[in-house]
DNA sequence: GCGATCAGCT
DNA sequence: CACAGCTGATCGC
């Protein structure tokens, strides 16, 4: 494991906390000989792949429902498929495993981690979740209050990111195709109604509509097949293949539009879907777990001619509300973030990034032991090793009671009784904060905490949570022209105490435990490793931003991709510090240096064209260009700062300070390969040492330290 | 030749 | 940097 390359001891590096299990969860690809049961969350791609008909390397645990597509869609050896029920605990390898429901797909569940021994250690993995109120109650959870580490689906871990409860959505469209329904059936004329899904989840808006608006749902045969396998098909007769049996008619993701980095709608398919199922109207819905558009009169809705396409935030993913809220209530000595995270590097760039969002809310014993050891590393004389100290600090979190260690550099540590600033500490502090808190704010951050790092982090955060919270509420508050009622959000885990969730949750824990007597399954021992690290992604990328530059022209069919979006440069001279790094495109280049505001002019002429297609209308030009101004060109900066406004008018001034103002200082300033290579070769050769060890003797191999990043389900692309 | 991975597209 | 996922091409053993 690295530390930070640059400035080893500045930060306090989040280092995973070791175990010794040897399991893997949704990181089939990275399969090993060290590892000896596989683990399966819920079933889409990004979490099973690498399993698949030539799976050999051991036994995969997950629900029934997953364990079914996993034989039927993926062809996945049956006998290497373990289904286990949920709540339902179960042994395997010596430890204890229990899956709970978490709300994300059919199937999804998270995964519960006993160790064996007398000082057991304890392991949550959320796989993908929406978090609700109705966890707290779940007794399996419970047990995990205060877990040596949360590995969590951080997929929406951004204030930015807030949307209403599913009710709320499924709500919005259900009335609005009964709407259609009437005023179709009025006028003597059939609508299509399409439904955007993707293979696995967001069944419930299908089942919703099917049962509200007395319809069935259309669906094609690979969508019937997976429904069918799920246990929603057979005779009940929600869904069909016959296409005239309904009006209501589900289709893929991505037809309808493309949906990121902004909603684009793809009229011209939907029409010819439309003509070719012989209708003259159409109307689609695209759930999708964003919230493009912050509209006062509710979700945000696309039309052309005969074609309208709504927009509805439904997510099964946790908000950043909720993300909080269920760190909250675990209050795990750590957080791991599974999603966002590049390569698995725990102590990399974003896995910080992400972890600073729930300073506070993890265990503060933990924290604490966090600075112990930086600050142990940052002194030159200290005389115990990274290891050292971290063992130490380990076995201290087994016991009971926190104690500063008393012979090594504990004087270094901040003294909470003195309220005496140094710069050591607004350095600390600053790297725990998002790169645009100015030094001003994180002195005043330190004053009124009395100089605790942490404390001023925490509250820092917390501060943001609240502002993104109200600045939601009187958004919401406003009087909504559509249909749709608006409960107060920020709670939108509260009303989703209704939501029932199914009530095996209240099963005695002890009820029927199951033993699974794990002989280490290795079909093919001989397998190479691959330690490939992949090279990340920084090289080849040319052939496809050139493609998508190529095709920006004309904002016709083709609509520019994320790639050039992002990688657009700020092009004004006066940008400051930042500048250096940023990835110009070469289209941004127009460039002579003889007339400077005149490219000023230009490049902000195409942000703002940027700027006024992804609001869409709801920003006038001269907004779009003061705007501009302020971000310096950047466009992406300016739609942030936009949908901070809009959600934002009642919140004084001088509280908007705290609103992000460059994401650009997260994007540059990547680690260099240096660096990267000369790492991981320290670390390669230990662990591969380690592997050899556990399979040879299996039973001995307890006491090994499994890089815990090998045991991680990241790895997102 | 095979499986794993990637590019491209839906 | 990122709500999924299929498919055919390409890489690499």
């Amino acid at each position: 494991l690295r530390r930070h390359p640059a400035r080893p001891g500045l930060r306090a590096t989040h280092r995973p906390h070791p175990h010794n299990s040897r399991f893997l969860v949704d990181a089939f690809r990275h399969a090993g000989d060290f590892s000896v049961a596989y683990f399966l969350s819920h079933f889409h791609s990004d979490h099973y792949a690498g399993l698949g008909p030539s799976w050999r390397r051991g036994l995969v645990f997950c629900t029934a429902p997953t364990a079914r597509l996993l034989a039927s869609v993926l062809s996945v050896p049956p006998e290497l498929i373990v289904s286990i029920d949920i709540d339902v605990r179960i042994t395997v390898d010596g430890w204890s495993v229990v899956a709970v429901d978490a709300n994300h797909c059919p199937g999804a569940v998270q995964f519960l981690f006993t160790s064996p021994g007398p000082n057991p250690e304890r392991y949550v993995h959320t796989g993908d979740f929406r978090y609700t109120h109705s966890m707290r109650s779940n007794p399996n959870l419970l047990e995990f209050v205060g877990a040596d580490a949360l590995f969590l689906d951080t997929t929406y871990c951004n204030p930015k990111f807030t949307f209403p409860s599913q009710e709320e959505s499924l709500e919005y469209v259900v009335n609005t195709i009964k709407q259609v329904k009437e005023e179709s059936g009025a006028a003597g004329e059939r609508v299509l109604c399409l439904i955007a899904t993707y293979v696995v989840g967001k069944e419930r808006i299908l089942l919703e509509v099917a049962r509200r608006c007395r319809c069935m749902i259309h669906v094609d045969s690979r969508k019937m097949e997976i429904l069918t396998v799920l246990g929603f098909g057979g005779e009940k007769g929600v869904f069909t293949e016959d296409a005239s049996a309904t009006d209501v008619h589900v289709i893929g993701w991505n037809i309808l539009g493309e949906t990121w980095p902004y909603f684009r709608p793809n009229f011209v398919k939907m029409k010819e879907i439309m003509v070719e199922r012989g209708y003259t109207k159409a109307v689609g819905f695209v759930p999708t777990g964003w919230m493009y558009e912050t509209k006062k009169e509710g979700f945000a809705v696309r039309v052309k001619d005969s074609l309208k396409i709504h927009l509805v935030p439904y997510s099964e993913h946790s908000s950043y509300d909720e993300l909080r809220d269920y760190v909250k209530f675990l209050h795990p000595k750590r957080v791991i973030p599974t999603v966002g995270v590049d390569g698995g590097k725990l102590d990399g760039k974003e896995a910080i990034a992400l972890q600073k969002h729930f300073v506070g809310l993890v265990d503060e014993t933990a924290n604490k032991h966090e600075f112990l050891m930086a600050f142990n590393r940052r002194s030159a004389h200290a005389s115990l090793s990274h290891e050292d100290v971290l063992a130490k600090c380990c076995r201290e979190q087994d016991g009971e009671e926190f104690a500063l260690p008393e012979n090594n550099s504990v004087s270094e540590l901040p003294d909470n009784s003195e309220i005496k600033i140094t710069e050591g500490m607004k350095k600390e502090l600053s790297d725990f904060l998002p790169s645009w808190v100015n030094q001003d704010q994180i002195q005043g951050l330190l004053m009124s905490s009395g100089g605790d790092v942490v404390q001023s982090a925490s509250a820092f955060f917390e501060r943001e949570r609240d502002f993104f919270e109200e600045a939601n509420v009187s958004n919401n508050e406003k009087p909504k022209s559509v249909e749709i009622r608006t409960s107060d959000h920020g709670s939108s885990a509260d009303t989703s105490s209704q939501q029932e969730v199914p009530s095996f949750s209240q099963k005695p824990m002890e009820h029927s435990a199951k033993l699974v007597n794990l002989t280490p399954v290795r079909m093919n021992s001989n397998q190479t490793k691959k330690e490939r690290k992949r090279g990340s992604s920084t090289v080849n990328k040319s052939k496809k931003k050139g493609k998508s530059t190529a095709s920006t022209e004309a904002g016709g069919r083709k609509q520019p991709t994320i790639t050039n979006y992002f990688g657009r440069a700020p092009a004004a001279a006066s940008k400051s510090e930042s500048a250096n790094k940023v990835t110009v495109d070469p289209h941004q280049n127009n460039g002579e240096n003889n007339n400077q505001s005149m490219d000023i002019v230009e490049s902000h002429k195409q942000g703002v064209d940027q700027l006024l297609q992804i609001v869409d209308g709801s920003m006038s030009r001269e907004s779009a260009i003061s705007l501009l101004e302020k971000t310096k060109g950047d466009v992406n900066v300016a739609v942030d700062m936009f949908y901070s406004k809009i959600q934002n008018n009642n919140v004084p001034d001088s509280d908007k300070s705290i609103v992000p103002q460059n994401t650009q200082n997260e994007m540059i300033d990547k680690y260099d390969n240096t660096n990267m290579v000369h790492n991981s070769s320290q670390a390669t050769p230990k662990m591969q040492n380690l592997y050899v060890q556990t399979s040879v003797a299996q039973a001995d191999s307890m006491n090994i330290s499994l890089p815990v990043e090998k045991y991680l389900p990241i790895e997102h692309g």
